[in-house]
DNA sequence: TGTACATCAGTGAACGCGCGTTCACTGATGTAC
DNA sequence: TGTACATCAGTGAACGCGCGTTCACTGATGTAC
């Protein structure tokens, strides 16, 4: 059709987007590149002139929700932040919220590439927890067991309370609950080494 | 062929014993009718002599996964639940583990039917779980509380765990073993209403 | 600055393939008398 | 208990369909002179 250099790399990054979109809600394997293509606003050849397969367009998605993860705003403290994190609104948007969470399903599954900046990813937001939960008191050792637990935490909760929300969304909601809870008992509460070692 | 109702009996649950392995190897929709008929040692047309079609065998699946998981014996106590739970090993056989961890990230994607035989397996573990760690001194609200809390941090240690593991063995050996630590801490502490109020 | 040509992101049809599902057929099992 | 027949779990070929991928072609963009 005849595009400029620019306007090439914006519908890449289209299609990337569509593509994040559609896997996130359906999953790698249920989307075809036909339907994303056309979602992108594009026929189905255009696809190979900007991946060279099915597999590099997830290791692209895979960069790009981890990097926009990684620009996201800290909510301020951390107790905010696990809040957030569990809300329903967090929960009920699957297509637009953490991308460890939503694709922690299908990493196990995904190529080598896209486990591996999964994993980049992830060791990337565990650091930013422990950044705000870190306290004059606590070892960086204590910090890191501190920000992965909680992570746990957020990360167990969101994917069950999404695994139940169209089936039973009070018990849904409880397991939100129950989360948001318990880290914020456990985050308030500063980590000294007495009570670390407990 | 000609074949006995127990014999048929017999191959429908082998049929469905096959596809549980594949489904939770490598993802419901990865896995073909073909491919699964002759993992379970019969030909593709077999199939529909059993199931009127693979959601309904995906649904059958769960039924059967769900109900395997609530016979199995506990640890003894929540601590070695727990333990066992983020062992490497169960983290490592994907294919025999925690049904609920195990098809935590497909579950929203799969029909009605599935998904609430998934929330009745969730409910059941917790209440197992709650029964385990309830206390004198606590509230039943307090110990269910902890026991979704609880579950929160096995599932999502396993399953980030899961996603790493493959990418970086070490890091996914620290995720089990912060939560394991924090698991530990957390119920060897008695939920005095004092402390479940903090 | 203007002209000639190479580049390459598009289009849309086509490829082989494996999918879920259907079908006609077989023959031992199970039932009726 | 023995015979006649219906049942139904198997087989294996076939169905249409959508998949990921390839291809010949188009024409504006970008480059060389």
């Amino acid at each position: 059709m005849g595009v400029s250099r620019q306007q090439a790399a914006e519908n890449r990054s289209a299609i990337v987007a569509a593509a994040e979109r559609l896997f996130r809600a359906r999953g790698v394997d249920a989307v075809g590149l036909a339907e994303l293509m056309k979602e992108a606003g594009f026929t189905q050849g255009g696809f190979y002139n900007h991946f060279k397969s099915k597999d590099a367009l997830v290791a692209a998605v895979m960069d790009k929700a981890m990097q926009d993860y990684a620009d996201s705003p800290n909510a301020g403290s951390v107790a905010k932040q696990a809040a957030r994190y569990l809300s329903t609104s967090h929960r009920d948007n699957v297509e637009a919220g953490c991308p460890l969470s939503g694709f922690a399903g299908d990493a196990p599954r995904m190529t080598d590439a896209a486990r591996a900046t999964y994993a980049r990813g992830l060791a990337v937001y565990l650091d930013r927890l422990a950044a705000m939960i870190a306290t004059d008191g606590a070892t960086a050792q204590q910090t890191r067991r501190a920000a992965i637990a909680a992570f746990n935490q957020m990360v167990g909760a969101l994917v069950l309370s999404r695994a139940v929300a169209e089936t039973d969304p009070a018990f849904a909601d409880e397991i939100l609950d129950a989360g948001r809870r318990t880290l914020v008992d456990a985050l308030d509460d500063p980590l000294t080494p007495d009570r670390a070692r407990r």
